[in-house]
DNA sequence: TCTGGGGTCCTAGGACCC
DNA sequence: TCTGGGGTCCTAGGACCC
């Protein structure tokens, strides 16, 4: 047997756990096209059409939030432009009231998932153990690195800075809960070290919602027992929290107030659901606008259709999600006799379902969804029999 | 002129089977 | 002629996250 004798023991035993997240990430991403921008408030949000107007001799005009109308949300913002009260999600006509001179600029996925592919890969580079969280976040299990925890962070800061020249919050922790709430500590560029000593002091005095898995509903319920902060939660009654959530959420309140957190890093996973969806520019009536929800919602099924092709899955199971007017959502779903990835078996099965739901209110968001994924090519024959006894 | 689009996970009831 | 009980699949809805 051999031991690496470099090794402290310390390491050994306690899991060390990173959560690393971008600062402002699209935002940032869009500074970096556009630096002459750098120290404005800038929101990310909106349609195409709202893209920088390049003249002739080279230089560019951007929109100004106030002259945005629609129906969007603030994707990000700048630190500038929070500072004026804009955050994510909220509404882009509402954001133009606080920050009338800010600049709208949309989103533009391709150069956030490019970007996204070089941080995470520096990041790989020393420690390969990744957890993807979406496109600006991951965690990191640093527990088989033999290095400080200080140094190792900075380590992993200065490889993302040097090659997306874009900077990052990092807190090393025991485990994902603490790591995760410990990032946001020391936003932006910042790097947190935290260990179960902490507790008491950094994570009890915080809000029950900085918790992840703690969203409003939860927060609302908690508040009603007198419960706003981790700490209190940390001394609440056991049993009272079991008839207010449940024996499953409220055991995992209990843990988690007490930076409990025996999850493992998952570095791989399949997707579970493909879907794309739209809301209108205006809410659109079942039967007298028939022609232009048709249209979307063909052009939805051929989107989901190159997505699934583009990632090499089929579905078993197709659905569709309609908003309302005044917000409710309805979904309903099909299971297939066979899998499929068709443009026109998904325009079949949709239909199906949207005439299972009530029509009788003005739509404001339709989306199809396809689910019981598994990968392209494993039984083709199926999918080839399905097309036959559909158009034949 | 409120409130996007892409996901994950959990719950719960009914069908169906043993 | 009072009818248990468990398991799985399918569907709908909802909370939550980035």
């Amino acid at each position: 047997m051999t031991l690496t004798p470099t090794l402290n023991p310390e390491l050994i035993h306690t899991r060390r756990i990173a959560h690393l997240d971008m600062d402002a990430f699209y935002a940032s991403v869009e500074l970096l096209r556009y630096p002459e921008l750098k120290g404005h408030p800038v929101v990310i949000g909106g349609r195409q059409e709202y893209a920088p107007i390049v003249d002739e001799d080279g230089s560019r005009r951007f929109f100004y939030l106030k002259n945005y109308a629609g129906r969007g949300v603030a994707t990000t913002s700048t630190y500038e432009a929070r500072a004026l009260g804009v955050f994510s999600a909220m509404g882009l006509m509402k954001a133009a009231q606080l920050a009338p001179d800010a600049f709208l600029l949309p989103a533009n996925f391709d150069a956030y998932r490019h970007y996204s592919r070089l941080f995470k890969n520096a990041v790989a580079s020393i420690a390969p153990e990744i957890e993807d969280r979406g496109i600006d976040e991951i965690y990191i299990d640093l527990s088989s690195i033999p290095e400080e925890s200080a140094t190792l962070a900075a380590r992993i800061k200065q490889a993302v800075v040097a090659v997306t020249g874009l900077s990052c919050s990092i807190c090393v922790a025991p485990n994902k809960l603490l790591a995760k709430i410990g990032s946001e500590l020391d936003k932006p560029n910042g790097l947190t070290i935290l260990n179960a000593a902490d507790i008491p002091q950094r994570i009890w005095p915080l809000p029950v919602k900085k918790i992840n898995g703690i969203g409003p509903k939860a927060a609302e319920q908690l508040l009603r027992l007198n419960i706003v902060t981790i700490g209190q939660l940390a001394e609440a009654d056991p049993e009272m929290l079991q008839n207010t959530f449940g024996r499953n959420y409220a055991l995992w309140l209990y843990n988690s107030a007490r930076g409990i957190d025996e999850r493992e890093i998952t570095t791989s996973s399949d997707p579970k659901v493909i879907s794309r969806e739209t809301t209108f520019e205006r809410d659109l009536h079942a039967h007298r606008d028939r022609e232009t929800l048709s249209v979307i919602f063909t052009d939805l099924c051929k989107r989901l259709s190159n997505d699934l092709r583009n990632k090499g899955y089929v579905c078993r199971t197709i659905g569709i999600k309609v908003r309302y007017a005044d917000f409710r959502i309805a979904t309903r779903d099909i299971r297939l006799p066979a899998t499929t990835a068709s443009a026109e078996v998904i325009r079949r099965y949709a239909g199906e379902c949207v005439r299972r739901l009530p029509l009788d209110q003005k739509l404001r968001l339709l989306g199809v969804k396809a689910s019981s994924l598994s990968k392209a090519g494993a039984d083709e024959d199926k999918t080839k029999q399905l097309q036959i006894d559909l158009f034949n």
